[in-house]
DNA sequence: TAGAGCCTGGACAACGTTGTCACGAGCGGG
DNA sequence: CCCGCTCGTGACAACGTTGTCCAGGCTCTA
C-alpha cells in the first residue's frame, strides 16, 4: 500500500493529529463522497440504512467537517470580525458582546481584535481579518485614514463603523450623539447655576473628543458664558495629565465650580481628585461608570448605550449582507442623562 | 472568451465581489503562479525587477491572499479559539485580552465566543471553533462534562481549561487559588473580631463557588467557630435572590455582623443593602472591583489576576502547541487580600 | 569552448469540501 | 414489453493556495 504508506507520512510531518476526512468516512460506510457530504450537511436523496451507516462511520471515527475546506468552497465563511480599542475596557466589552448576538442569530461567528488605540495596530488587524475572509467588518476606528480597506469593501466585505466614523471613505457607522450628550450635560450643570465649568477630554484629533468639546462650547455659548482657555484642557487620557489638568482648573483666582470628563477613564480620575479635594465641585462624565450610583454623592452621567452601539451596528451589517441595503449612511444613537447627584452640587462660592 | 465569461459568471452568483486570485496577478505580471505565491510569501529566489512587476500587479488589482486556501494546504490555521461565560463582564474582559495578546505574540488570531453560562452552548461554539480549525482552545467551562472535546484533542487540538477544572476529561487547567484566597479572606474578618460571618455564593455546582465554600468554612473552622446553616446562602446570583439572602442574614436574633461575598456580581448586590442598612457591617468580596476605592469605606476585596489566568493559559497552549509538554497539568494563580476599609471594620455589636 | 553548477521560473498535484452531472435500478403507463 | 420517469448514488472538477520537481538560461572554470 504505498498510497495509504505515503498519506500517513505526509500527515505526521505536516501536521499534528490524523482528523479522518470524507474519503475516510466514505471509505469506511462503503460508499462515495457525495454521499457523505449529503449526510453531514443533511441534504435529501439518501435512504435512513445509507444514512445510519454513514453516520456510523462518522461517530467512530470522530470526523467533523474542516470547515475551512468548506469555505473555500462555497464563498462564504459565515464569519465577521470586529476591530475594537481595548476588549478589556468596560465600554468595549458589551458592544463585543452585542456584536456577537446579532452575529449568532444569522448563524455566524465573530472573530474580534484590539487594536490597542493604535492605527497601524488597527490596520494590520482589519486586513488580517480580510485574507480570514470575514463576510463582514465592523470597525471601531483607531486610525483616520481608511482608505486601506477600499479594495476590501469594493470586493463585498461589508463593513460598518461604530463610535467614531470612517477616515477618507464613505462607508456605514453608527454614532452616539456625543455633541448633543455633551450640550446636555454641560446644560444640566449651568441649570444648577453654574458658570465657571471646566472640560476635560481626550485628543482633539479623536472625533469623539472633538464632538464633545463641541457641545460643550455650545452650551455654553447658549448661556451666553464666554469660555476662558484654562478651562479647557485635551490630551491623552492617563492619570497623570487628568490630575494636573484637574488640579489646575481647580486653583487660581478663578477656579471652576464644575468639571464636566470627556470620557470614562477621565471621569475615574477627577472623582479621585476631587475625593481628596476639600471644596465641593460639581461633575458630570460622559459614558456610564458601573457603581456609579454608589458613590458618595452618586455620579451624574451622559450615559451611552454601547450594547445599542453595537447591536445596531451588526444589524445593519447583515443587512448589507443580504444586499438591502443602497448607499453608505451615518446613523446617530441618543444619550441619556442621569442624574445621581455629582451633577446637581450647587456652586461652592 | 468563454473560459473567462463563465468564471466571471460563476463568481457573481456564487460570491459577491470579484476577488483577484493569484492566478489574475500572475497572468497580469506575465509570471507564474508560483512566482505570485513566491513574493506574497517573501520567499527567496525572484529578481527584484519581476518581484517589482509582481507588486505592481497586485496592488492594481487589490489582490488579498485568501488564507482559508492557505490553511486548507498548510494544516495550521495560526488561530485559537476562546469560549468564555460573558464578555461583557468585567472579569472577562482582561482575560481576554491577555489571552489575545499571547496569540499575536505567537502570530496568531483569536476568535471568542460567549455561552452564556449555558453548557450546552458552550458544547456548540467549542465544536463551531474546532471545525474552523482552530489550533488551540482556551474554554472557560460553563458545562461539566467536556467528554465531547476528547476527540478534538486527541486529534491535536491543544486545550487548556481556565478558571474552572475540565470535567470528566484529563486536560490542562489554569485556576485561582479559590480555596485559599477564601479562606484568607475570612479569616481577616475573624481577626478583626468578626464571629458571626454570612458567606454568599454561587451555585454549589460551580467549581468555584464550591471551592471558596470549602475556603469559608476552613476559615472558621481554624478558629474553632461553629457555622449555623443560616449564614450560608448558595445559588444564582441574580440580584433578588441576593438581596433575600443577605437580608435575612442581617435580621433575626442573631444577626452576621461581617459577610464574605462569592464573586463580583453578588459583592456589588450586597453593597447596596447595606448602603440601605442602619447598622454597620463589615465585608470582603472574591473579586476585584473597579472603583472599589472610591467607596465609603472602601471595598476589601480578595483579587484574583485574571489578566494573569489568560495569559499563563494561552502561554500553556502554545508550548503544548509546540510540543514542548507532557501530561494534562493543573496549575493555581495566587490570590491576593486587598484591604480598603469595609473588611476592617469591627462587629457592631 | 564545453561542461558543471547555480539561479530563476513554471507545471502540476494536493489540501477537504461541494456543485454538477450522469448512471443504473425500479416502476408505472401506454 | 418497452419507454420514460424518478430516485439514490457516485465520479469528477473546482475553490485558491503551497510544496515538489523539472527545465532552461546563466556564470564560472578547466
Amino acid at each position: 500500500m504505498p498510497e495509504t504508506a505515503r498519506r500517513t507520512d505526509r500527515h505526521s510531518a505536516t501536521r499534528y493529529g490524523n482528523r479522518p476526512t470524507m474519503k475516510d468516512v466514505a471509505a469506511r460506510a462503503g460508499v462515495g463522497l457525495k454521499t457523505v457530504s449529503r449526510v453531514v450537511n443533511g441534504e435529501p436523496g439518501v435512504t435512513p440504512e445509507t444514512e445510519q451507516r454513514v453516520q456510523e462511520a462518522i461517530d467512530a471515527l470522530g470526523f467533523r467537517r474542516n470547515d475551512s475546506a468548506r469555505v473555500l468552497r462555497k464563498g462564504r465563511t459565515a464569519s465577521i470580525g470586529l476591530v475594537l480599542e481595548d476588549l478589556a475596557d468596560p465600554f468595549y466589552g458589551p458592544l463585543s458582546r452585542a456584536v456577537e448576538e446579532v452575529a449568532r442569530a444569522h448563524g455566524a461567528l465573530l472573530i474580534n481584535g484590539s487594536s490597542a488605540e493604535d492605527a497601524e495596530r488597527e490596520q494590520e488587524l482589519g486586513l488580517a481579518l480580510c485574507a480570514r475572509r470575514v463576510d463582514g467588518l465592523v470597525v471601531i476606528p483607531a486610525g483616520d485614514d481608511h482608505r486601506y480597506l477600499e479594495p476590501e469593501i469594493r470586493a463585498g466585505v461589508a463593513t460598518v463603523f461604530v463610535d467614531r466614523p470612517a477616515g477618507r471613505i464613505d462607508a456605514d457607522c453608527v454614532l452616539s450623539d456625543n455633541y448633543g450628550g455633551a450640550r446636555t450635560g454641560v446644560a444640566h450643570l449651568i441649570a444648577h447655576g453654574h458658570r465657571r465649568i471646566g472640560f476635560i477630554g481626550d485628543m482633539p484629533r479623536i472625533h469623539t473628543a472633538a464632538e464633545r468639546l463641541r457641545g460643550y462650547r455650545a452650551a455654553m455659548e447658549d448661556a451666553g458664558i464666554s469660555v476662558a482657555d484654562a478651562w479647557m484642557s485635551l490630551g491623552v487620557t492617563v492619570p497623570e495629565r487628568v490630575r494636573t489638568a484637574a488640579e489646575e482648573m481647580l486653583s487660581g483666582p478663578e477656579p471652576v465650580t464644575a468639571i464636566f470628563t470627556g470620557n470614562n477613564r477621565v471621569t475615574v480620575t477627577v472623582i479621585r481628585v476631587l475625593a481628596e479635594h476639600s471644596r465641593q465641585v460639581a461633575l458630570v462624565g460622559f459614558d456610564d461608570i458601573e457603581l456609579a450610583d454608589l458613590l458618595r454623592p452618586g455620579l451624574t452621567v451622559v450615559a451611552q448605550d454601547s450594547a445599542a452601539l453595537g447591536r445596531t451596528a451588526a444589524e445593519r451589517l447583515f443587512r448589507r449582507l443580504d444586499g438591502i441595503l443602497a448607499g453608505p449612511e451615518r446613523l446617530e444613537l441618543p444619550t441619556r442623562l442621569i442624574a445621581r447627584g455629582s451633577g446637581e452640587l450647587p456652586p461652592a462660592d
